[in-house]
DNA sequence: CGGAATCTTGAAAGTGTTCAAATCAAGTGG
DNA sequence: CCACTTGATTTGAACACTTTCAAGATTCCG
């Protein structure tokens, strides 16, 4: 069923922004489906991104190579984005790599696609900005955590936030993500074992 | 001169959107002045952020007291928004404080007057639809770094993408921004003396 | 079963904080 | 303009948090 995988696009859609179903119908047609294979690459560093992606179905993860180290900045599941966006806006190659952690399916969109559709379809436009408010103060928040809390704050909140990423993906990964070693996070894990 | 206050604005508003000059004089029309002393406070804890602020001369600081420790979140400077966009997104109490470093003058928009202008001036929607975009890019940059960098390196970073903020903040400022204790900074400070 | 990926352990080293005191700089009022 | 107070920066020692490295244990999957 094709309408199955378009679901969570739309009812994100319809959550922020009032659209007639002429122009959800628009919208769903500029989406076109991706899947991933566990493993598969979405992006590279080099490659430049061109898409927006809608995660359906699945999970992914957004990782950057710093120095040696992997870092983990975006994990997506079901009704989140996810990109290198650096790369999107500015047409510049990408310095991070998305790769399926699962099986998954994506929605993604072709920039210049997208464009025409802002202008097609105006509360698209609005459907956009209050998104990347949003993401913007979601980012100014995880931010000041990251430099205000302790390895440990930051894994319980993490914890109790994404529940659900914490159960389906490697812990390594989330040690990645948090910033602190694995060797680390398994350490913290033993000396609060009481709590988990 | 009124207008000297309104450029900084104006280049803004036209280096990333297209707008006629009857629209300009619109948007111009709803930003009104404001201006604080240093020290004087813009917002504080527990007040609801009502207004989009622009910074036209001036530098300010947003910061947030975390268990007892002030942590710095945003400075602004010419050219630059400062807010606790949380408080004024969602209408709740903010948590930080906005306060003058130095004498300033501001341009703040009330939000109802903004979404007013949003529908009568539709470019302007675009106009912050690519701003929160770069913002975002910008604030994951940022975390990115605050990650996987030392204290040492994200110092040298800010002294040479801030430059400006450097010189006219005192110190303590700079550390509470990067994350790290005030005598902590003047020992990595010492330590690279020849450098400086 | 066998191998690869993940997680755990412990010791040693590095990075950053705390606290208390000293120094330096910058107004402010007389 | 000096004396004084406050604000800002520096120092050093002890401590806490986090990483590194090397090894071992565990789990997962073909």
């Amino acid at each position: 069923m094709k309408s199955d995988l378009y679901t969570p696009l739309i009812e994100n859609l319809t959550a922020k922004a009032d659209f007639t179903s002429e122009q959800l119908a628009i919208i769903k047609e500029a989406f076109k489906i991706r899947k991933l294979a566990k493993k598969e690459y979405l992006l590279r560093p080099g490659q430049i991104s061109h898409h927006l992606y809608f995660v359906s179905s699945g999970c992914l993860r957004v990782y950057t190579l710093e120095d040696v180290r992997e870092i983990i900045t975006q994990f997506g599941i079901k009704g989140w984005c996810v990109n290198d966006l650096t790369s999107y806006l500015t047409l510049k190659p990408a310095t991070q790599f998305i790769q399926a952690i699962e099986p998954s399916v994506l929605l993604q969109i072709h920039r210049d696609t997208l464009e025409e559709l802002y202008d097609k379809v105006p509360p698209l436009e609005r459907f956009f900005r209050i998104k990347f408010q949003s993401a913007l103060t979601v980012m100014q928040e995880r931010h000041l955590k990251s430099i205000s809390q302790s390895a440990g704050e930051r894994y319980e909140q993490f914890r109790s936030q994404y529940r659900e990423i914490e159960q389906r993906v490697p812990q390594y990964m989330i040690a990645s993500y948090l910033g602190i070693t694995k060797e680390f996070l398994s350490y913290l894990r033993k000396s609060h074992r009481s709590i988990y």
